[in-house]
DNA sequence: CCCTCCATGTAAGAGGTTACATGATTAT
DNA sequence: ATAATCATGTAACCTCTTACATGGAGGG
């Protein structure tokens, strides 16, 4: 979703400024599933206010710097309400991790190992964090999305958690005997070079 | 990742041609978390074939377009290698759909009763696949991650089918709630303006 | 007959991130 | 002291996507 669309559906949950904005967009719930850097926010922010979407008023705080809170206006629901209105793009999902223990055989063993086992700590601290989020139980649309989260990090979790060991003894396994292998075929041709065919690209 | 490495990975599995690695970032279990267009995909080839790391032959096909077939060399074995080796940039999730249903107060309520229904068809349209991938049993690795793309599926599916009649219900129920405090406003001043204060941008 | 698959490549453009610029306050 | 939080904004850059260009084969 663009980040127009994004800083309307925040502001639809109450007045926010851009940092307040790229706040909500980082914690749960919607940290789960949406993101925006400062630098395409603020502009997003200044373009909506031209164009009537949101309203913005400055608020001089002393010893603070100068903030900008800004409103949904009726045009701005509507927007949003039409921008919700067609079908999502499909879902998307990018991991380098994955892509890691794909590989895992090219890896490692041991830095195979503390990929998972970093990953664990990192989705249990997930979801302590989304334990203690009142906001996320409010409304019937919160509690849907912030528990279709958690139950996808459980699942996350206790994958990780049932086949860390298996994944390891696997590869463990599959180093010795590709080293095996490896030695057999070096007492034939030691050091041979498996990739003669070495093209220059033009 | 970027699309150089993910080419890298692919042919690390075997020679392919540009046409076949898009395709295998499609397919399970790469296409899961990772996917690359033909436009980023074919210049990538030309540069990691200029600096050596992939080998390209053309092969003139009858009645076919020219195929180009790549190889990874051992210098582009070693680059893949040492990509690998560094921590992975965190997992990224993007959700529209999600990002509706965070908002569902604002949708028609069959409009979010679709949503759901047509995501669970997806979903399970998608495990079906993922049964039969046979490629995705032989490696440690490859199990491993084909593993744990299943059971986030399975989680999501089952969350939407345990929660799909439960969601309806509540929108519903909220949606009969704001129709009784309109009526009972709009007694006392009918069509009143809830945004007053809508000011244009500079 | 039409759509999908096969097959490569370029160019324009959209959309975003990162880094820079600035600086006080508060908690550790 | 040092780091993190609060707070906004710009500009350069990067990366990828989309659309275009081209066209035969084969299945429904």
């Amino acid at each position: 979703m663009d980040v127009r669309t994004l800083c309307l559906a925040v502001l639809s949950a109450g007045d926010a400024s851009g940092y307040e904005i790229r706040k909500a967009l980082q914690e749960p719930p919607l940290g789960q599933f949406q993101d925006a850097a400062y630098g395409s926010i603020y502009p997003a922010l200044s373009k909506l206010s031209e164009e009537g979407l949101v309203s913005g008023t400055a608020f001089s705080q002393e010893k603070r710097p100068d903030k900008k809170v800004y409103s949904l206006t009726s045009a701005g629901e509507m927007a949003l309400r039409s921008a919700l209105l067609v079908a999502p793009t499909p879902d998307k999902f990018r991991s380098d991790f994955l892509l890691l223990l794909y590989l895992a055989d090219r890896l490692p063993v041991e830095f195979a190992r503390q990929l998972v086992d970093q990953r664990i700590e990192e989705y249990e601290g997930r979801l302590e964090r989304m334990e203690t989020c009142g906001e996320c139980l409010e409304h019937p649309g919160h509690r849907f999305v912030h528990g279709f989260a958690q139950s996808l990090y459980r699942a996350a979790l206790a994958y990780l958690n049932d086949n860390r060991e298996r994944l390891s003894a696997e590869l463990v396994e599959l180093k010795t005997q590709q080293k095996a292998a490896a030695d057999e075929v070096g007492a034939h041709a030691p050091t041979a070079d498996v990739h003669p065919t070495l093209l220059a690209g033009e």
